[in-house]
RNA sequence: GUGGAUGUAGCUCAGCUGGUUAGAGCGCCAGGUUGUGGCCCUGGAGGCCGCGGGUUCGAGCCCCGUCAUUCACCCCA
């Protein structure tokens, strides 16, 4: 083999695929329920975009993105990160003219230069919302409820919702020096990962995971104590309407996303089962953002949600999503004669609307059957000798081994009205499912 | 970037202290019925044992390097 997949990518297949397409089609139906409006940005941006917004002494910016440049000399980026672009977008095509606020989503590949595990990929797929135009904190309640419901429907259960407030500018400038004080305090005895981002970074030194760190963390002051009196009646708010939406939170204090652009909300939900990279939907408002691209202030609230991690919770759990790309029927015939008249009747039956496939192998009428039943087909129409004399197939169902002999200019009718009775009771059940997976996160 | 584990058939894995033609189960193909799937039986195809070097009379097995996969740290979805 002459080279294979870049490191930390994936292929998806076919056997992969029904699961992808009934993931991304919950997406868009969640959303249209819930207002929101898909937008693709390009895969690649100038790199200044993540540098300005995400912000310069950030992981993201300073070891993780897929940088180039051009044949003009352009500094382009892989998009690392969903907000921005789609922030840009907002600005640039001048979004904020049509009915405010905008309701944004996509999905999307994500491109970061890390260390593959478990649940993280160098490429991986994000649904992201994001509500631009209101600092309403119904809103920042409204994503969190539009995500729970989206794996709601979805059957997962288990999830656990982290909110915290890390304040605005104002706040956090007095906030930042009380922090720092405290920690110049404690420095002798943090680890040196935490004395280096006490400068550049300090609000991260908060969520060290060293142990020897932790106890002197604890006294340390949280933002979510010292917010102004507008980011504190943000926080409680939002607190209020996640309890109106039915969804139990935690708050935890000492939730700090790593993006410089977010601003008093802050929230991950977290999925068991997943190792250690079992955030499957993190995000915040981040009422700067527009400014720094250059527009007008103007507040924004949004997610990230990690196709790949749902997917990986989704296998925890044992939810398998049923098949939907099976064709309906196979066509199996015996003979020259009989092959011919079964290319005419796949023919008739795909424009009718129908799954068909047949034969390319030669094979033994055996061996199609065992090829129509590997591939999930519900129905296999035979024709050989005797129904080419009559002009008829023989059709049996596969589930069932029912059997009977039809005329052949009555087949494309009666699987019409077979594909057709199929697709409704699917449909009814789907309804079924949807209350009562709802229900359980309540 | 740091640390641990693992690379043998399409998949999951065996392969005894280095010793002749590298095995199993599943999958794939065919046959058992020149008109019938799932179960069963039989047969077949398919492996430069990740790659490169070394030690040895002899390496899938030992040593070094390298690449890849994987888990964790950092950080993130």
């Amino acid at each position: 083999m002459l080279t294979t997949r870049p490191r930390g990518t994936l292929d998806y297949l076919p056997e992969d695929m029904d699961r992808w397409h009934q993931i991304e089609g919950l997406a868009h139906k969640v959303c249209r329920l819930y207002g929101y409006q898909q937008v693709k940005t390009p895969v690649f941006e100038h790199t200044e975009l993540f540098e300005r917004t995400v912000g310069g002494a950030t992981d993201i910016v300073e070891k993780e993105m897929y940088t180039f440049q051009d044949r003009g000399g352009r500094g382009l980026s892989l998009r690392a990160e969903g907000t921005a672009p789609a922030a840009r977008a907002y600005l640039e095509d001048k979004l904020y003219a049509q009915p405010q606020p905008t309701k944004l989503y996509y999905v999307e590949p994500i491109f970061r230069y890390e260390r593959p595990q478990a649940g993280r990929m160098r490429q991986h797929y994000q649904f992201g919302i994001e509500a631009l135009g209101s600092q309403n904190p119904a809103l920042d309640a409204e994503i969190i409820a539009l995500a729970m419901d989206f794996f709601g429907r979805l059957g997962l259960t288990g999830l656990d919702v982290q909110i915290n407030s890390i304040g605005c500018p104002k706040c956090r400038a007095a906030y930042r020096e009380k922090l720092v004080t405290y920690l110049r305090g404690v420095a002798e005895s943090l680890c040196d990962d935490c004395r280096a981002r006490l400068e550049r970074n300090p609000l991260r030194v908060l969520d060290c995971k060293n142990e020897s760190c932790r106890p002197h963390l604890e006294a340390a002051p949280v933002a979510s104590e010292h917010l102004c009196p507008e980011c504190r009646t943000h926080f409680e708010a939002l607190q209020a309407y996640l309890a109106g939406y039915g969804i139990p939170f935690k708050i935890n204090r000492r939730l700090v996303r790593g993006l410089d652009y977010y601003t008093k909300t802050v929230f991950e939900i977290i999925a068991p089962g997943l190792g250690a990279q079992s955030t499957v939907c993190g995000g915040g408002r981040y009422d700067g953002l527009i400014e720094v691209l250059g527009g007008d202030p103007t507040p924004g609230v949004g997610f990230g949600l990690g196709i790949e991690r749902l997917t990986l919770a989704l296998e925890a759990q044992g939810i398998k999503l049923p098949r939907t790309s099976a064709t309906d029927v196979f066509v199996a015939s015996l003979g020259e004669a009989a092959a011919a008249r079964a290319l005419r009747l796949v023919h008739d039956l795909r424009a009718a609307d129908i799954a068909a496939d047949l034969d390319y192998l030669g094979r033994s009428l055996k061996a199609q059957f065992k090829y129509a039943d590997k591939t999930g087909a519900k129905w296999v129409a035979i024709i050989g000798d005797e129904e080419l004399a009559a002009d008829e197939v023989t059709l049996r169902r596969l589930d069932t081994g029912e059997q009977e002999r039809v005329p052949a200019a009555g087949l494309v009718a009666r699987l019409s009205e077979e594909v057709r009775r199929a697709a409704a009771g699917q449909a009814a059940r789907a309804g079924e499912q949807a209350p009562r997976a709802k229900g359980e996160h309540s």
